[in-house]
RNA sequence: GGGUCGUUAGCUCAGUCCGGUAGAGCAGGGGCCUUUUAAGCCCAGGGCCACAGGUUCGAAUCCUGUACGACCCA
């Protein structure tokens, strides 16, 4: 292990420590009470006017001010900080020489002692006895803080290199308290949505992430190999075609939260590997989806933040329903100009939006075009929105408008100009769906390279029969960045991909 | 994929225009200090200036390329 100056320093504090006879990876620790809990007990005692109370408490040492017979030090713990008056006279001069020179910041430390409040009143910890949990080799980049008279800390030197953190997310974790709480918004938020989903009738599942044969969106997959069965495999880009199959098979709502990998660039709102959710609900429809997404997405917000009002980027989104609706053809007739329905080939589509000063990839697809149209109203789409009515070629798994065979019963959400998730009235007709996986083949030979592969068994599962019903998708991360405000999903993913370095 | 910007001490950053001994604060080390909280005071340390080339008497600084990252665009 190569150690630098400052390691190697506290490789000798260790050491020191050991001569001492201490010892500095013990095996556990005797905590009594967490440092909240501490601050708890001895409020009590002080409006009840009983004796202070003995405690003893384990966290991270935070900051530490020496001072020749007398230290004042802060620990963390998972539930506050504590400060700990460490004072020569109670803790004896041997243990209090041994605290000096072999206490470091970012160490674990247990500390023993009765609680009390200090002469300005802060209350903290009288150390009689402290004890190394865990010596850390490689100092933390732990910051100053300094608290205004408002009440507002501000803090210096912050660990805030973004790609510092994301490398070292452990050490990113340990020193900034703003982004742990990002991680338990998350953590509470789909909590809230299992939560709400069970409460409805919902069965949770869990389908191969291993696949033979990949689908139910347009994306490209990663692909690895069996050894033993000598067969390739695709990592899942969706859910979708196995749950679906549960339908068949009788149960009437499952779900799913689990992890997507789709083979694209990543940008601020695309990662390699992605949390998504997907519901599929027998006996309704799009329009019934629309209502259970609006309902969903509200009581998330209001059990995760306790309320149904964010603010993101600097706007107030109302989450809760109704929700804004709008056809896609009204919705890039009104951002572009542009009526892609006059339009139904792929040249003379191309030829108005370079016409209207657009880009129009040459290679890009009708559906394509239609969907980059969308991608340029996107932005604008902050409030909850509804955007419904999809070209059949762009949806092969949704089932056609009855008054309508070129467009199917589909939307995708958007919330703070991001789109959140996609939705169906699923397509449950064998002979229709066998159409339109041929489709997407011919696609694929084209040049799509996110066409969906036929699937023969998906299509011997729905000529058992499958009910009518609406199937539902959403980025649970875009969720996340909705409800912490953070504007790149790398900050609501604990370890986002990044590039090899050496 | 294209453009712009960045990479200097463990952390946060100056220094780059206009080439000439590598800087600060915090952290760390040695002292002083029994109510501090961005504690304070004194002293002494700490660097492959991302990497590889080039120009030059001389490069953190100018030029080219590479890597990684951030932001914007597709």
């Amino acid at each position: 292990m190569e150690l630098n100056d400052l390691e190697q320093q506290r490789v000798q504090k260790l050491e020191r420590l050991r001569e001492a006879g201490g010892e500095p990876y013990p095996r556990r620790s005797y905590r009594t009470h967490t440092t909240a809990e501490a601050i708890a007990v001895y409020e009590a005692a002080e409006s009840a006017e009983t004796p202070a109370p003995e405690v003893t408490v384990a966290g991270r040492v935070i900051s530490s001010r020496v001072m020749g017979k007398l230290s004042f030090a802060h620990i963390a713990d998972e539930s506050g900080r504590l400060q700990l008056f460490v004072r020569r006279n109670s803790l004896g001069e041997q243990a209090y020489d041994l605290f000096r020179k072999t206490v470091d910041l970012g160490d674990f430390v247990e500390a023993e002692g009765p609680m009390m409040r200090t002469r300005t009143g802060e209350i903290s910890l009288q150390v009689t006895s402290i004890r190394m949990l865990a010596k850390a080799i490689t100092p933390l980049p732990i910051p100053k803080e300094y608290e205004g008279k408002d009440g507002k800390v501000t803090r210096f030197g912050a660990f805030s290199d973004v790609e510092g953190r994301y490398r070292q997310r452990y050490a990113d974790l340990a020193v900034n308290p703003e982004v742990r709480e990002v991680f338990r918004v998350r953590s509470r938020m789909i909590g809230a949505l299992r939560r709400w989903l069970d409460d409805n009738g919902y069965l949770e599942v869990e389908t191969p992430i291993l696949q033979p044969i990949y689908g139910g969106a347009a994306a490209r997959p990663f692909t690895t190999y069996h050894n033993q069965l000598k067969q390739d495999l695709y990592l899942r880009v969706s859910f979708e075609l196995y749950l679906k199959r549960l339908l068949v098979g009788m149960f009437e709502r499952v779900y799913e939260i689990g992890r997507d990998f789709r083979n694209e660039g990543v940008s601020y709102k695309h990662n390699p590997e992605f949390t998504q959710l997907e519901f599929y609900c027998a006996y309704t429809d799009l329009y019934g989806v629309m209502e259970t997404t609006e309902q969903m997405v509200a009581y998330t917000a209001q059990e995760t933040l306790g309320t149904t009002t964010v603010s993101f980027k600097g706007q107030e989104i109302e989450l809760g329903s109704p929700w804004r609706r709008i056809t896609l053809r009204e919705i890039i007739q009104q951002g572009n100009g542009i009526d892609y329905v006059a339009y139904p080939d792929v040249a003379s589509l191309r030829h108005v939006i370079r016409e209207r000063g657009y880009d129009a990839a040459r290679n890009a697809t009708w559906g394509h075009l239609v969907d980059n149209l969308l991608s340029e109203v996107e932005p604008g789409l902050i409030q909850p929105t509804f955007v419904h009515d999809y070209p059949v070629e762009i949806s092969p798994l949704a089932k056609q408008k009855p008054d309508d065979p070129t467009h199917v019963e589909r939307f995708e959400f958007f919330i703070g100009g991001m789109e959140m998730g996609n939705a169906f009235t699923e397509l449950n007709d064998p002979f229709e769906q066998e159409q339109r996986f041929l489709q997407q083949g011919r696609a694929y030979e084209e040049g799509d390279k996110e066409a969906q592969p036929m699937d023969e068994d998906y299509l011997r599962a729905m000529k058992y029969g499958m009910p009518p019903n609406g199937g539902f998708g959403m980025g649970i991360d875009r969720l996340a960045m909705l409800l912490t405000d953070k504007h790149s999903i790398r900050e609501v993913l604990l370890y986002p991909h990044l590039r090899m370095r050496d």
